[in-house]
DNA sequence: AAATAATATTTGTATGTACAAACAAATTTA
DNA sequence: TAAATTTGTTTGTACATACAAATATTATTT
């Protein structure tokens, strides 16, 4: 039988995106729980965890554009999780009480697919991936 | 002066995201000295590799599912780098002239792509990763 | 041989993300 | 203080990708 790698498997290109595509999926599948895709359940966290805070500053935490977090923002507004508060030429968001009820849920799913991967890849092997991608991010941008 | 890791560094989810994007972007900037983005750039190294190739094997080849696959031929016929070949259930994909010339090109920009992220994260220590996400990966899915 | 199941491909539709441009407000410069 | 620049946010638009359903063809079973 025989066992035949990507003709790309050597280029980051393609195996970064490969694992990107496949957590992505695990993870939407993870946070369904709840109706929320992977980026809406972060940034509702990322909210919980500091009110008021800005788009500007989630765009940095969660490595996401500006006109990505807003678009972001607009559809957890609308399901009334998050709410905005025009400020000056800065914008502050705050979690509803809808919002800030999803926290437990949120953090339990969060460590679900942590022991869904870890499971799957080891534990310290899957931390040491993490770490090793985001250094590699940080030091490619 | 304070440097801060992003709250999710240590979630790989995050981080492979973060790489995708960052290198999709490297990649893509590459690749538009030709016009292309990288997937239609790799749809076009596939299919001058092996002339006749099928959707399915493709899909299976770049890790993409068969509809993207679909779509992404479809932009290379319409802009006239390939063609299409109904043959019973299946479908036959083929360069045509103007797809074979751009081979050289590909391969130079693929091989500049390989040497601009190798310069920053040092060669040794990309190919580990490279391999590491791929393995990854496999394990994953 | 007819009926059923499996497979390959395409289509309709939705989503996440980004870029560039538009705006609005704040900061700096002249 | 007026003008110019920078910064934060949103909007218009485009794109890659995926899922589910629809087709069409081949293979299998009865």
């Amino acid at each position: 039988m025989e066992e035949k790698k990507s003709q790309y498997c050597s280029c980051l290109y393609h195996s970064a995106n490969a694992l990107s595509r496949i957590m992505t999926k695990i993870s939407d599948e993870e946070f369904s729980k709840i109706g929320l895709g992977s980026s809406h359940a972060f940034l509702v966290m990322t909210v919980n965890a500091k009110q008021g805070i800005q788009p500007k500053e989630i765009s940095v935490q969660m490595q996401l554009t500006a006109s990505t977090v807003t678009r972001l923002i607009e559809k957890m507004e609308y399901r009334g999780y998050l709410k905005r508060e025009a400020c000056g030429r800065t914008t502050k968001v705050y979690s509803t009480e809808a919002g800030l009820a999803l926290q437990i849920k949120l953090k339990e799913i969060w460590k679900s697919l942590y022991e869904r991967y870890a499971s799957l890849l080891g534990k310290q092997e899957a931390d040491q991936l993490t770490a090793d991608i985001y250094n590699a991010a940080l030091k490619l941008e």
